[in-house]
RNA sequence: UGGGGCGUCGACAAAUGGCAAGUCAGGAGAUUUUGGAUCUCCCAUAUGGAGGUUCGAAUCCUCCCGCCCCAGCCA
């Protein structure tokens, strides 16, 4: 055996921590943080996040903090940090004593930006958020150094202090480093560090009314808990200079930050603005919608933990834009479901059957897997009887090629009971709709073999009509018909290119009697239909569930190309 | 026309001058008491383009093309 590798995965950043590592760039720590603004709900996007700092600690024996970047009193708030903590820990990352706000840190940053007025590489500036905009310049041509650039340090401190004390109204001042106005980086050109908001903090109420920004707070948090590799989205790569700048300024230690590309997945959005929208809008019925990217949907919906770290897993970490496929999310959510979901019968659309031959008043309790992928899994009792309820889409009166399923004179295998063979179809005189069917079954196939070897290709659930139970089934598809809405039309047309079936709501289905007192968050596969979980609003005499996802369908898939092939 | 990035299969993503990995999707078949699962095979003569350096280039150099981010007192 060779030696176990410490960090089995490998991508462009693993790769920098392994170099550092030998070279001994912060004593061979790894330190990293995962740094939430609490002013909403997590999504698979930051879970990518989540997986990368609490993994690359782990797989490094280092550790990696949890601190909120509130530094915005408006936005943010504590039911933000309730579910944000709670979705980390239900990801399965823990991170001990190791919790932190930026403002824990807020009488630091007030010295370190007296400390900048000091050394004179910052000053209190009177312009207007207008003026401040014109003073900037453009893309393309420089800014204009601000008229109260060059105050007197004194005079900058005792404004500052002002500042603070509250002696100015909301915006009539902030707070400059004063850098470079030509820039060609526009973070470059005199960043506001300090404004004025009389606004109350969620965890410091009203003992400030001056508050730091991010950019300035970001990275004297990184330097004081001693983070070693500071991980952030692509779009913080402009304001990497001003990192650097601030601590190199402040002479402090000096993490270092490296960008990634964020997660973009298809045929949903991932910005917090977009799915507030949907939310305040009534488009899903709130943040843990099961349609929705948030870890609370993913949750609601029926996703494991394990489902979303592989997932992050297998999407890599890279410096380039990209759109990952709603597919392989769903991929990682079978192959794990499908090693520890428990296997139930449920119909969907019920359609009543009557063997006819077998006897009126006789119930068997017939044996069958709860998961043929884990013996240990055992087995249980399906209670069977002479009237039951199949599938409607498993029974055609005009079967097409390579139908294995029910229609009439064909014999198909009930799961786990008996072979059955379609005698009779009884039909509603009005509509013409198949109301009925009545079969034959073999004794002798009981448990669903034939002595005699005879074999049938199809095997369709069932429940038994008057043990089972009434649930209602939620389906859902993608909430967005487009691969990419967020490409072309900008957020206006957002709503229209909702997918108008993302959810269907199926009210009369009939599952089996063991799923009676089912927990919520519970997961089973419905055989041959998909993965279902109970959702929270389910009880006692209403169950529901939600679909988590479908199992594959080579059926949907044959029948896709024969009606394809019909049409030309 | 400023600054910063990025272009490898339909979608992700490796390859660090030496035979273009792997995964998802897609296709074909085997097998099957879930048309599930599993297994096998196929799927980039070639890395945005054109030149150049080199015995040898996705990788180094030059030019070009395309895409993304930045003008909050948001993060």
């Amino acid at each position: 055996m060779s030696e176990p590798e410490i960090s089995s995965t490998s991508d462009f950043i693993r790769d920098i921590i392994r170099e550092d590592q030998k070279s001994g760039k912060y004593d061979g720590r790894v330190h990293t943080r995962f740094p939430p603004e609490p002013n909403g709900y997590l999504h698979i996007g930051h879970a990518k996040s989540i997986c990368l700092n609490f993994s690359v600690a782990d797989e490094f024996q280092g550790f990696c903090n949890l601190r909120f970047d509130d530094t915005n009193p408006i936005k943010e708030e504590r039911e933000y940090v309730e579910a944000i903590k709670e979705d980390v820990h239900w990801l399965g990352f823990g991170w001990d004593d190791r919790l932190y706000y930026a403002s824990d840190y807020y009488e630091q940053f007030y010295a370190y930006a007296v400390q900048l007025i000091q050394h004179g590489k910052a000053y209190v500036c009177d312009l207007t958020p207008d003026e401040m905009r014109a003073y900037r310049g453009t893309l393309t041509e420089p800014g204009t150094d601000s008229p109260w650039r060059n105050r007197p340090i004194e005079e900058n401190l005792e404004l500052f202090e002002k500042m603070r004390a509250g002696h100015f109204e909301e915006g009539s001042k902030t707070l400059r480093a004063k850098i470079d106005m030509s820039s060609g980086n526009l973070n470059m050109r005199d960043p506001v560090i300090y404004r004025i908001l009389e606004a109350e903090h969620h965890r410091t109420g009203n003992t400030w009314c001056i508050y730091p920004m991010y950019d300035f707070a970001h990275c004297i948090s990184d330097s004081i808990e001693r983070i070693t590799h500071s991980l952030c989205t692509l779009e913080f790569e402009d304001h990497r200079p001003l990192y650097d700048w601030f601590l190199d300024v402040l002479g402090l230690y000096h993490p270092q930050q490296i960008e990634f590309a964020r997660l973009n997945l298809s045929n949903t959005v991932m910005s917090k603005r977009k799915l507030l929208r949907l939310v305040e809008e009534k488009q899903v019925s709130g943040w843990d919608d099961p349609r929705m990217p948030t870890i609370s949907g993913l949750r609601r919906r029926g996703y494991t933990p394990e489902s979303i770290r592989a997932f992050s897993e297998r999407i890599g970490v890279a410096r380039r834009e990209s759109l990952v496929d709603i597919a392989l999310l769903e991929f990682c959510v079978r192959e794990d479901l499908n090693k520890r979901a428990p296997r139930v019968m449920g119909v969907l659309r019920p359609l009543k059957m009557v063997i006819t031959n077998y006897p009126e008043d006789t119930v068997e309790d017939l044996k069958a897997i709860n998961n043929p992928e884990d013996a240990t899994m055992g087995t249980r009792k399906v209670p069977f009887s002479r009237v039951i309820y199949v599938e409607r889409d498993d029974f055609r009166e005009d079967p097409p090629k390579k139908w294995f399923r029910l229609a009439p004179g064909r014999e198909v295998r009930l799961r786990y009971a008996y072979f059955i063979t379609c005698v009779d179809v009884k039909k509603d005189k009005e509509t013409g709709e198949v109301s009925e069917i009545h079969c034959t079954y073999d004794p002798a196939t009981r448990g669903g073999d034939s002595p005699d070897g005879r074999r049938v290709k199809g095997t369709i659930h069932w429940v038994s009509a008057s043990h089972a139970l009434d649930a209602e089934l939620r389906l859902y598809d993608h909430l967005f018909t487009k691969e990419d809405p967020e490409q072309g039309d900008e957020g206006s047309n957002l709503t229209a290119q909702l997918n108008p079936y993302s959810l269907e709501r199926v009210s009369s289905c009939r599952v089996e009697p063991s799923l009676a007192g089912a927990e919520p968050f519970s997961r089973f596969q419905f055989e041959r239909i998909g993965y279902f979980s109970v959702d929270p609003d389910s009880t006692d005499t209403k169950l529901i569930f939600n679909r988590t996802v479908t199992l594959k369908d080579s059926w949907a898939k044959i029948e896709k190309k024969q009606q394809q092939k019909s049409k030309k």
